[in-house]
DNA sequence: ATCTATTATGTTAGCGCTAACATATGACGG
DNA sequence: CCGTCATATGTTAGCGCTAACATAATAGAT
């Protein structure tokens, strides 16, 4: 049988409670006693059993942390940056998967409360009505992330309709008048959505179209490089494709590398994240940088402050973004 | 206060335990009391709580996941196999990240048996004693991914030495005399030791040397550019570069092309886990595909397999690689 | 109607830990 | 040598659920 408090207990000849309280808050004990019990410790194999702990004491040291997907480098890179703050300070994180599906957001969240998260992080404003009464009766803290607005909890996060303005007033500027904005799954990945809302409005503002291409895969260099074909084909006079993510972007770049079209001269490329390898294709790649790991890092930091200050404030968090022109416009 | 089962019970006008069973086993309660608790349930709005749950029974829906980096789009994928299959299965993902450390592996395991997880799914072959230990006293399924050889538990991976010496064969064959071999952080990334050792078992049959260059940083982009440039000092007269991975590779192939460096007419590239990126990039890179998301997804049906017939034996699983050839050897 | 076999539900105890309070131990001044 | 305070340790009860067994309700066979 598995050793536990109680046979520590015995073994070091105290009582269970002191020997939660070597684990817990070490500096209560004597040093003498202390040693003792973590020899004894030692001795049994004991192994901590955080269910039941976790069970008395109403709270956990693990952080539901939810995603809408592991294909895309950003959120691995958030959390990434979730993770290093975290750990150091002792929580682990539950990891879930929505797949862009507000459903299976609804029924995470539900399951993840059920684990007494110490925190709960989750990506997105937009929720389904059940997940938004459940946030809402829920008393631990929140963190949406990723976008900037009316959040119920703490909010770190970009303004995606700024970030899709910024890039349009860029294509523009630069004299581009035919521009297409290329995304995958518009519908799902609703942030790219808004980053080609803001671009429209500059662009009609400029008294120009704006056409847009939805691919229905979701977007890797496979789905960029055919909507380039794409385009080309639809849309024979574009001069400029403002794409919904660099997986996408680097994808038409690499594509029309191959394919012998030169970039920005017959057409301009630009993207969105700031992905290393944009920086690292030729020409290089016009892109807004979205600074990920930050955005995991300050959830994470302000998480933390209020686990530790009851009474920290819920606040809103915006991490900006930066306009990196490479010469692919 | 958080409604309990004992209040949805109350509420429904049945047991605690028949509550339960209408959450876990829901075919062994007469349907009409199974409305009758499902509808308390939604008007309590009860929410499961899974530490107590789990506590009773011993056994959680939790898997254990440990892996050496989140940085590695190659152990993402894994984890994406891992989650993909188990979110079926109704399990949820507790993460681990190891930093390449294996000090902190054993303390995470330490960690994570506490929570008495349905299986523990690590990363390699290689742990510490203390972890070896651990490991060995646990009585839930195991399961070593990546890497073939002398398992604790289930094992599911490739030969890397094997993957080494295919790639070396490839280059020899092709006619490469001056090979170098680049790694990053080969002490903690010790399958890229093992291909190398593989490599250098093939060079040296071949009455050839098998230099090595290991690079401080872990690989990306960045690192494979600045190799390529050591490696033109170091050993001017080099033909062609063994990258242990992909990101180095590109990274090099890349910046070849920004400097003029022809591919592979003055120096051959090869890289190793075949990312989608070496099929984009032109000459497409040579390349060692293994299949990552496989491993996550087989580990976990294996596991799953174990979970449901425990007495399933311990196999071990080659999921082989396939040698992908570019332009760029 | 009676006796099983089967299915559906309930009772009791306890998983391993910690909160909250209770008690013991020692240090120190008067 | 006692009382007070501070520190160190112990006692008790219970977190919310499920395992294991006990009992009730029903169906079918005689």
């Amino acid at each position: 049988m598995k050793p536990t408090l109680t046979d520590v207990a015995r073994e070091a000849r105290v009582s269970a409670i002191t020997v939660s309280r070597v684990l817990n808050s070490p500096d209560t004990v004597r040093p003498e006693t202390r040693v003792k019990v973590e020899s004894a410790i030692d001795k049994v194999g004991y192994v901590r059993n955080m269910l039941a702990g976790s069970l008395a004491s109403a709270s956990s040291r693990v952080i539901a942390a939810i995603v809408p997907s592991l294909s895309n480098v950003v959120f691995i890179e958030v959390i990434n940056g979730l993770q290093n703050e975290f750990e150091r300070h002792g929580y682990q994180i539950l990891l879930g998967n929505t797949d862009y599906d507000l459903e299976r957001e609804c029924q995470l969240v539900r399951t993840f409360l059920g684990w007494s998260p110490a925190a709960l992080i989750i990506t997105g404003l937009r929720h389904s009505d059940a997940c938004q009464r459940l946030l809402k009766q829920w008393e631990g803290p929140i963190a949406e992330i990723m976008e900037l607005g009316e959040a119920i909890g703490l909010n770190v996060g970009l303004d995606h309709a700024e970030a899709g303005r910024c890039m349009a007033r860029h294509l523009v500027e630069r004299g581009y008048r035919r521009i297409v904005y290329v995304a995958a799954q518009i519908e799902r990945d609703y942030r790219a959505g808004l980053r080609y809302q803001g671009h429209r409005e500059v662009l009609q503002a400029a008294g120009l179209e704006a056409p847009l291409l939805d691919m229905d895969q979701l977007g890797q260099f496979e789905t960029g490089a055919r909507a380039l074909d794409q385009v080309l084909t639809l849309h024979p006079n574009t001069r400029a494709i403002h794409f919904a993510n660099d997986d996408l972007a680097s994808g038409a770049l690499l594509h029309a590398h191959r394919q012998g079209i030169h970039v920005p001269q017959e057409i301009a490329i630009a993207g969105f994240n700031g992905l290393p390898i944009g920086r690292h294709v030729t020409p290089r790649l016009t892109t807004i940088v979205s600074p990920r790991e930050a955005i995991g890092r300050m959830a994470a930091q302000q998480i933390i402050a209020r686990l530790e200050d009851e009474h920290a404030p819920h606040s809103s968090h915006d991490v900006g973004f930066t306009l990196s022109v490479g010469e692919s416009t």
